[in-house]
DNA sequence: TGTTTTAGTATCGAATCGATACTGATTGGA
DNA sequence: TCCAATCAGTATCGATTCGATACTAAAACA
């Protein structure tokens, strides 16, 4: 009955999270989906920076999403910025004002609360969790959106960080954002 | 860094269920909420089968869910039963077709597929999880709902399982139902 | 008895959401 | 080279969620 119990918990994980969402001065007038665009614009590569992966990556359609970004532009906490090459495509970048927003956020005060009460349980647990995301996006036909230095692409030149994909260089934190390219590395 | 990291696979974990609620053809009609209210309905005891305890669980208002409920009762999925004792309360009951659906997704097949090819780590998984949903409601001032027979209360008495609250008896499957009572025990 | 609290509903406006249709740029094949 | 197909993004529509407020009716309290 594992995966039942596990259901269980996620279930009411989501509910907290919602219930913080609410709670908090900063978050109670955006929508939970800005808040989420804003987080990931925040973890995000310059790859995966546009409307089309911040609507691969929440799971929703293109019109729900452009419209959620309309709303964040308006507010002043995102600025969009035509690609140089494809001129179809837009990259969307964080104001300081969402920067400082974000930063304020994440991580959560009861996140970290949490975490430093479990102690050692906490790597346990993130481990475990990464483990379970991996498990689930490779048996689903789901995006990938992974960390960077994660990726069957990602390489060393010159010492420095480089894409295989893209065949780019990469800044060295650039490592450490997600990627909406992202393809786990392939293990026995 | 853990707080940031699980906070990023928390994210990601939200997207992914949003993801699949949207695929699965069961689903693909009702709204998120509506499915987090069903499943809920199906785990909890009969102290927690109201629409305020709903309320409490999912982190919404009263009129949202008490319109979610009426979609629900106008699809024929849940009914509503008055409370013999307390005539302002109402009791929610999934019909044959809600606990049809609710067996066919839950637990859901991606999460089943994970778990096994997780093996022993799906347990523990499942434990360092329990773990933090235990700290985070001890630590903020949120609404209880655990396990009947993990609470404070939880008793046996002539062999069957006892509220200690209520000061009455259970059914012995009540014992893994949801409670909104819940109080966790007390640990060293 | 009368005031207060509680469970639930009704209604309003704002926002999300999916579906559809559209614009304009890029790609790819004949 | 040209033209169809594809792609990124937006606009608009109706249905639904959502929070806020106000309301009804029952229970608790003092």
């Amino acid at each position: 009955m594992t995966a039942t119990t596990l259901f269980d918990l996620i279930e009411r994980l989501t509910s907290l999270m919602r219930i913080w969402n609410r709670q908090h001065p900063l978050l109670a007038e955006l929508q939970p989906i800005q808040v989420s665009a804003l987080i990931y614009l925040s973890r995000c590569n310059r790859y995966s920076d546009t409307p089309l992966a911040v609507t691969e990556y929440l799971g929703l359609t293109k019109g729900t999403v452009s419209q959620s970004l309309k709303a964040l532009e308006a507010r002043g906490l995102i600025e969009k910025v035509a690609d140089a090459r494809d001129r179809r495509s837009v990259h969307l970048r964080l104001s300081a004002a969402a920067q400082a927003l974000v930063a304020a956020i994440n991580p959560p005060e009861f996140l970290l609360t949490a975490v430093e009460q479990m102690g050692e349980r906490a790597q346990v647990l993130e481990a475990a969790f990464a483990d379970l995301l991996l498990q689930i996006q490779r048996s689903q036909d789901v995006p990938g959106f992974g960390l960077c230095r994660s990726c069957r692409f990602h390489q060393q030149r010159d010492g420095r960080p480089f894409c295989g994909l893209t065949q780019e260089p990469l800044a060295p934190n650039e490592a450490e954002l997600i990627c909406r390219e992202h393809r786990p590395l392939e293990t026995a």
